[in-house]
DNA sequence: AGCACGCCGACT
DNA sequence: GTCGGCGTGCTC
């Protein structure tokens, strides 16, 4: 019964970002509802434009006198969307960034207009006749027109965003210019492929085993008595946990109900992909994000229209527009790429967890080595905790043995296959077993440690290790604290110490020199830049055309090679000390993973663990497979120093193209936050910077980061909203750029 | 995005 | 002086 409604306009102009208020005429007062998309008149000649409702309210905050009526309802607007939209408003107040791009990343793209048709500037006279108006408007100073004349003589047509864009041309000369007949506007539509598949459904009953029973039962009886939690399946790599997801969504599905599920950026395999066909044919659908945004937009009209059951996809897939969501299923859950690294810059797991919770749906949580934050839930008891402690068929778990490297050094060798690590893989190539070596890149991004006892040097304040920067100095990317780079160790006073350097195509090198009979294949980011590169490896690895398989964190995502019996983690520590406060759950993450590829066919496998600091309790318990182990060591490391997930952290991104103003309007910031601080404002907060950010200049803006920490997430976007309107009220900041992240994962 | 408004250079 | 191009700012 609302008096007045709030209304985004049409979500494609940046410009129009905020919201505007309208009368509710009487006839719709009844049935109009948050989320619909409503026809109203905008701007001076009453155009007729659309937008959607973003809430009712029977205050008004705007002068009631020059409040317009909304017109009339698009009809085809589907509730759906009403709780999309309540999840973008819920995405907005909780990340920050603005209503207009959380309603971009949360609705289908829409703009049917602007997909399908592109706007094109045609030239409507001859050449000949063309240079001479040319000519006539550069005699008369008529720069703009000039300007986009001379284009079009270069090129027609030319397409309507390059003239206003780079030419830099204003509506009102294209205008102008089509009136006097020079020019014309047209659409054209662009042509978009139908999305095809080529799988039969071949339905043929999944047998589980009785662990994998247990659990689907326990989700199941709580699912159909329509009470919905968060669960958190911890299952060891191996433990089956895709066909306890298959099982539940086949029985939510017979409810009528349908299912969402979320997987990492590249980990999709065509195993996991044909599993899911076989099991629900057509009425499944995959996102990725090689497909053009009109091909996405299909696939969600298709569920909009009750076409499919399941979606299966990268974060995004978490917006499809199904209207009777029974489950969300995120695997492999503690994976970096469900944070989004764009505005809202939101956390798939707990947008999933507010979208289920709007639906009355529920959520299933899966991996092998939970995120320290989903765990900490499930301890607290927010999240329900199931755990899958073997590997089906009791295969066993892989044996692991640290390689100290320090002792490597001390015997004299300076290689970087351990002289154990030689040995096993000169046993498995004989045996025409596969080998894995996995080189930690994360994190190269030179921090310093010494060869001779595997010190690192750390910043004071912080308990991050410093990076080296070209000015030679060592610096703290959180607080900024900055010293020189020491000509020898600190510890133990040894001169071999500086950056570690060791790539793929050096390690390639090493091992063909040590091996020439065997056969290498490589993949980093150099071998896979095509496309196809990154499937065409691992296929041809795993018909057995290759020995050894070297790479980076893409080769242990996931993927099943049965031949595999060994696997050599080559420098383990890289990624413990770069300077973020996750190093450690990384590092645990990717060692535990990497050990989870041997040895999931019939022979045992076997691991090898090569680090500078083998007593670090990360690679100690990693080697043992004890993530419980590491829960608690590293929890309380947190807890120590209140990073989440035992308090929430606010990142604040400053930036501008002048280091000067970036620099000034940060400790501006900072400031005024402190003084609130000191005047007793504000208790349990604390603000740290601002510092450079990890990149401290990209494409000549400088960034400047502040961090803010609270145990209440709810005080840190009260502080956010506080900010915010200072900054808008204040002209100074007009040129900088303000961004908030919570509970940073990938720093600006 | 699209429209009105108003500043400033060009020309009768 | 006037005419008109072209950037600026506003839209509930």
């Amino acid at each position: 019964m609302a008096e007045y409604a709030n209304i985004i306009i049409d979500i494609s102009h940046e410009k129009l970002d905020k919201t505007f208020q309208y009368k509710v005429p009487g006839q719709l007062q009844a049935n109009l509802a948050v989320g619909m998309q409503v026809e109203i008149p905008f701007g001076n000649g009453q155009r007729k434009t659309t937008g959607y409702v973003v809430e009712l309210t029977d205050a008004p905050e705007y002068d009631v006198e020059k409040l317009k009526e909304i017109e009339a309802v698009v009809e085809d607007s589907v509730p759906i969307e009403s709780q999309l939209i309540a999840l973008a408003g819920w995405m907005r107040n909780n990340y920050g960034g603005t209503m207009n791009h959380a309603l971009k990343t949360v609705l289908p793209i829409k703009q049917k207009t602007k997909e399908k048709k592109q706007r094109f500037v045609k030239l409507e006279l001859g050449k000949q006749e063309a240079r001479e108006r040319l000519a006539m408007f550069e005699r008369k100073n008529h720069k703009a027109r000039a300007r986009l004349l001379a284009a079009l003589l270069e090129q027609n047509p030319l397409p309507y965003e390059m003239v206003t864009g780079k030419l830099n041309i204003t509506s009102s000369v294209v205008r102008a210019m089509k009136e006097m007949e020079i020019l014309s506007v047209e659409e054209r539509r662009l042509y978009r492929s139908p999305f095809g598949e080529e799988f039969q459904k071949e339905k043929q009953r999944l047998v589980l085993n009785q662990k994998q029973q247990e659990i689907v039962e326990e989700i199941w009886q709580e699912f159909i008595q329509e009470r919905h939690h968060t669960w958190l399946l911890h299952g060891v790599t191996g433990s089956g946990k895709t066909a306890v997801y298959i099982e539940l969504i086949d029985r939510v599905v017979k409810e009528g109900k349908q299912a969402i599920v979320l997987i990492p950026e590249i980990a999709l395999t065509y195993q996991t992909l044909v599993r899911f066909y076989q099991r629900f044919g057509e009425r499944v659908s995959v996102l990725n994000s090689k497909m053009s945004a009109g091909e996405r937009y299909d696939q969600f009209e298709r569920a909009k229209s009750n076409e499919l059951d399941v979606m299966i996809g990268p974060r995004s897939a978490l917006f499809t527009p199904f209207s009777n969501l029974g489950i969300i299923i995120i695997d492999e859950e503690h994976e970096t790429s469900y944070k989004s690294e764009t505005l809202p810059r939101y956390h798939a797991r707990e947008t999933a967890i507010q979208r289920a919770k709007m639906a009355g749906a529920s959520v299933v949580l899966g991996s092998a080595t939970p995120s320290l934050d989903s765990y900490y839930h499930a301890k607290k008891g927010e999240y329900r905790l199931l755990e899958m402690t073997e590997r089906i068929e009791e295969k066993p778990l892989p044996a692991c043995e640290i390689i100290d490297l320090r002792e490597e050094l001390k015997q004299g060798n300076r290689s970087i296959l351990s002289e154990r690590l030689q040995e096993l893989m000169a046993d498995r190539l004989k045996a025409k077993q596969q080998i894995m070596l996995f080189i930690n890149r994360r994190g190269m991004a030179g921090f310093v440690s010494c060869r001779g006892c595997g010190h690192v040097l750390k910043c004071p304040h912080c308990d991050v290790s410093l990076s080296q920067h070209n000015n030679g100095r060592m610096v703290c990317h959180y607080c900024g604290h900055e010293e020189p780079v020491p000509q020898v160790c600190p510890e133990c006073g040894s001169k071999y110490i500086g950056g570690f350097k060791a790539g793929t195509q050096k390690i390639e090198e090493i091992v063909k020199k040590k091996f020439p009979e065997a056969r290498v294949l490589r993949m980093d980011f150099d071998t896979t830049r095509n496309k196809t590169g990154y499937e065409k490896i691992l296929s041809s690895f795993a018909n057995q055309e290759a020995d050894i398989l070297i790479g980076t964190q893409m080769i242990v995502k996931g993927h099943d090679f049965p031949n595999v019996t060994l696997v050599g983690v080559l420098a383990a520590d890289l990624s413990l000390f770069v300077s973020e406060f996750h190093a450690a759950e990384r590092t645990f993450q990717l060692l535990t993973q990497a050990a989870g590829r041997a040895g999931r066919g019939r022979l045992p496998g076997e691991v090898v663990i090569q680090t500078y600091h083998p007593e670090h309790y990360c690679i100690e318990l990693a080697a043992k497979q004890d993530y419980c182990g590491f829960y608690e060591t590293e929890i309380a490391c947190r807890k120590l120093m209140d990073y989440p997930p035992c308090g929430h952290m606010m990142a604040m991104l400053v930036a501008s193209k002048d280091e000067m103003t970036a620099m000034l309007s940060a400790e501006l910031l900072a400031k005024k936050v402190r003084q609130a601080k000191e005047k007793g404002k504000l208790p349990g907060l604390s603000v740290v910077g601002p510092a450079n950010a990890a990149v401290a200049k990209v494409k000549d803006i400088y960034k400047k980061v502040i961090y803010f920490k609270h145990e209440d997430y709810g005080e840190l976007v009260k502080i956010k909203d506080v900010l915010e309107d200072f900054i808008n009220s204040h002209r100074e900041f007009a040129s900088v750029i303000i961004q908030f992240d919570f509970n940073p994962m990938n720093g600006f």
